[in-house]
DNA sequence: TGAAAAAATGATATGGTGTATCATTGTTTC
DNA sequence: GAAACAATGATACACCATATCATTTTTTCA
């Protein structure tokens, strides 16, 4: 079996147990996102969808459904690009911590990492001693991934 | 003398060394930014010359100026937000490391800080393994100010 | 079963952000 | 004062996102 539909089947399983339904739409946004080591855009899924499923999504439907795979922790959204991605551990079955985002500059690959609670623990007190309560640290960092550095080079 | 004054005329004398020009509009614009503790958008600005100075300035015309602005280092794009905001050190004369945003979710309030050299090299040394290079490690953060986390309580 | 309620999706319009392009104005330079 | 350059204006357009109302599909439960 596919990753992708090994993904797919663990989604399902996890939405079935949370009493919710991951319908065909929503079926079809979330193959669109792990197919890809891309984020892509709501409108991007929009066109994957008519391509390769023959539907037409308007976009309003594609935010509704981005939005609920988001609530199910199915999918992440950069906020940087205004682009979402499927998280890596949809086929973990434990809460996984904050995470943070590792884009190329030069590819678009992004790479989900979990930073070290330690450096995390660090930061929060950085910002606690400016006045600030840190909320969300989900950090997105422009990076040049080692292919890319390789192929310059 | 005010401090938005103040802020300016430093501004005038590095452009100046620079060998650029700090014009009537570009100035507006830097004001615009300077007399507030909020970030601003491309448009917010562009409506604030217009009211302040009765100057109608294009989009267009906000976009590049405020381009000029960041590539003097007088102006920072948040760009989870998109929005622009005065550089906290324009009156400083040193070179200053990587700037870190905190911003509150209630009362969008930022506030730039400068996170600690060691932290960021930890930081820098969890990217690397997983494969990438830092790029620019400017992070915005979601936070909550204790201003408003006091009135909350 | 089948009508009411709830959930999911469609359709249309619109607003904000950002850029491409070409035209115009203003300022140096020599 | 003409040529060269810098700064700004004007128009059009692309993309991201949401508000709103309509329609379809699924569930619920008497």
């Amino acid at each position: 079996m596919s990753r992708v539909q090994a993904a797919i089947d663990h989604a399902e399983n996890s939405c079935k147990s949370r009493g919710v339904k991951l319908t065909n739409k929503r079926r079809q946004v979330l193959s669109g996102l792990l197919q890809s080591n891309k984020a892509k855009s709501a409108y991007e899924l929009a066109d994957y969808c008519r391509d390769e499923f023959g539907e037409k999504l308007p976009p309003m439907s594609v935010y509704r459904i981005l939005e609920f795979l988001q609530e199910e922790r199915l999918v992440h959204k950069l906020n940087l690009a205004n682009k979402y991605i499927a998280c890596t551990h949809i086929t973990c079955d434990h809460d996984h911590g904050i995470s943070q985002f590792l884009i190329c500059d030069n590819c678009q690959t992004v790479k989900e990492i979990t930073v070290k609670k330690s450096t995390m623990n660090t930061l929060k007190r950085n910002v606690e001693d400016a006045g600030f309560d840190l909320l969300s640290p989900q950090m997105e960092l422009n990076c040049l991934c080692h292919d890319c550095k390789n192929k310059a080079a």
